[in-house]
DNA sequence: TCGTTGACTATTT
DNA sequence: GAAATAGCCAACG
């Protein structure tokens, strides 16, 4: 485990309730030390890892990540339900509409500003 | 070491 | 807005 990828989900553990964070912002928020592809790979990893490594699909909030569209991405790969993602985040009171999409500009998180609408 | 693949993004047509 | 293109980086065989 590299400590890049550590770093990926240190940040995907910061993200609040009810806000999303893209792949791309991630990678920004890393000053360019990984790619947003080397970020989904990250996430990649957790995935049915449980208690495989200090992080596992149970400590990080992978679900509040998707990327630039505001889609989620677990349907691209099909190996877990679509659904499981966007419940999590429909619990968290993300709203998503009728394209299964989310508003980024109402839930996407940026580091230090804190919206509270809705 | 190499080539392929993927939970990606931004730009161009 | 959709489709194609290019750049990107890590894992896998």
């Amino acid at each position: 485990m590299s400590e890049v990828f550590e770093k990926v989900y240190r940040i995907v553990q910061s993200i609040p309730r009810r806000r999303v964070l893209t792949y791309g912002l991630i990678s920004q928020l890393m000053e360019g030390k990984l790619s947003p592809q080397g970020v989904g790979w990250a996430l990649n990893g957790l995935s049915g890892r449980k208690g495989a490594s200090a992080f596992d699909s149970e400590t990080v909030p992978w679900h509040r990540v998707i990327n630039s569209r505001g889609l989620v991405s677990t349907n691209r790969r099909g190996d877990m339900p679509p659904d499981l993602q966007r419940r999590l985040l429909e619990d968290e009171g993300v709203v998503f509409d009728a394209e299964e999409r989310v508003d980024l500009n109402r839930f996407l998180w940026k580091e230090g500003l804190i919206f509270d609408d809705v």
